[in-house]
DNA sequence: TAGTTAATGTATCAAATTAATACAATAAGC
DNA sequence: GCTTATTGTATTAATTTGATACATTAACTA
């Protein structure tokens, strides 16, 4: 698949009406790593603020198909489990660490970044639809977009400070994670091709923030008939090898439909 | 509580442009009445076309507020369970239908309704935010708006052909109940303060779209306590009469934040 | 007035599921 | 060969579910 070249502030410049105005998409997207949640986020060139990577829709484009194409510019990421969850519309939503954002666009117009032009139009107010992607963290290669120096996963756990209501968006995506795990493909989106019992144990904690007893959580995932076992794991550790398993994919997306059902 | 007077089109044309382009709300407002799931529809006063209730945000106004009032303005409703589910921004959804959308935007223009100031600020592309309402159906008197000639509550079953992508948003709202079922307080929302479990099954099986077996839905239920059990209602059937129940309010919305957690 | 009818509330019981715990198997270190 | 820590599976009691049965009862019927 050939990748989109990303924009540059030239570009941006050039194009910025054939967007929708006042409003825009933003992307929180999960990986898995280390046991833990992951998500990746953008530090911008000029200030050292964090964001979710984000765009704007064209006036020729479906919202759903500018997702895909603003995961792609300005992450690098394609073909991956994506899906709207929230949009958020408050009029604060541009005004909390507003100073920040002043900053910002102070630096756009004394660095003459961009005309006055451009400039007002990033003043809007924006509504944003919030996206969730879900990603194999070991198959991607993340780069930065024109306007950030760095691309880079972050623990759910100590996430940096986000701009605006970027911080609000990370939450209510995971809050929604979990109210609708049973429908949303996690494992197979999340853990590499071959994994063991105990990395997709660790997934459902992360998520649902909270401890599951292991012989059961094995018992209760074995029976849903959906994992293929393979060869066993030697990680050199002076102890029984756990095997690895895959996904059954027709079984696992069947039951994905209809909701995974049972307690944890 | 004071009732909002309804715009007129004068008003309409006054103020369009304190209003958000290209953004509008609709509403999918569930009621639940003969053991069947309604929702409330709007016919327009011009054509005989069916709509959501729907309207715009404010500049000076949250998304959520405006979904708020226009569930007020539009049909007298206040101070109900209000939820946004999903946000629509399909380039073709004005193209569903598009003959009606033409036939009405072309008897604006000829009837001198709106100028064209006002007809060109509709014609542009619109994303829509579908909010979703639970609303008790006999504590209303649902009324049309300035643009209606009707506002009724219409079977789920027997729903008529609506305008636009319509269709689509109530069929995602009612998705999106079934889902999120365990979170959503369905029961004091769409039933009257006193009911009988049997209400509850029915209303139960509207949403699931299958049936239910009594005797187990009954234990089930009353072993949540939620319910406060009260007088028998006696129907003039000759038969054993039903005890009528209401909610335990605290119980129950504490078990709707961590989500009821039972297999129907 | 006694019998009939049909829905309701509750009980029962086998089957399935869950939680808690135990234990044998095993990869590698010592 | 003994130790260690983790894994896979088994065991058991407690709980939940599904299916069915049955006594209760409001009003009708004969």
């Amino acid at each position: 698949m050939s990748k989109k070249i990303p924009e540059s502030e030239e570009e941006f410049e050039r194009q910025f009406e054939t967007y929708l105005p006042g409003h825009s998409i933003d992307c929180v997207i999960f990986g898995y790593k280390d046991q833990e949640l992951k998500i990746l986020l953008l530090q911008w060139k000029y200030q050292k603020t964090w964001s979710l990577p984000g765009g704007f829709i064209r006036k020729d484009e479906d919202m759903d198909s500018a997702a895909i194409r603003v995961l792609l510019e300005r992450t690098g990421l394609q073909s991956v489990f994506l899906s709207q969850f929230h949009t958020f519309g408050s009029l604060q939503r541009s005004q909390i660490n507003a100073e920040e954002n002043a900053k910002r666009l102070k630096f756009f117009k004394e660095s003459k970044i961009y005309n006055s032009k451009v400039i007002n139009w990033l003043k809007n107010r924006f509504i944003t639809t919030g996206y969730f992607a879900l990603v194999d963290l070991d198959k991607t290669k993340p780069e930065p977009d024109f306007l950030s120096e760095k691309c880079e996963w972050k623990s759910l756990k100590d996430m940096p400070r986000l701009i605006m209501d970027h911080g609000d968006i990370v939450l209510k995506a995971h809050e929604h994670l979990r109210i609708q795990l049973n429908y949303i493909p996690i494992g197979m989106s999340l853990l590499p091709q071959k994994f063991t019992i105990l990395d997709l144990q660790k997934l459902y904690e992360a998520i649902l923030q909270k401890k599951l007893e292991r012989s059961n959580f094995q018992r209760k995932v074995l029976k849903l008939g959906i994992l293929n076992r393979h060869e066993k794991l030697m990680t050199g550790a002076a102890h029984k090898a756990p095997y690895l398993y895959s996904f059954n994919k027709k079984v696992y997306e069947t039951l994905i439909k209809e909701g995974i059902g049972f307690s944890f």
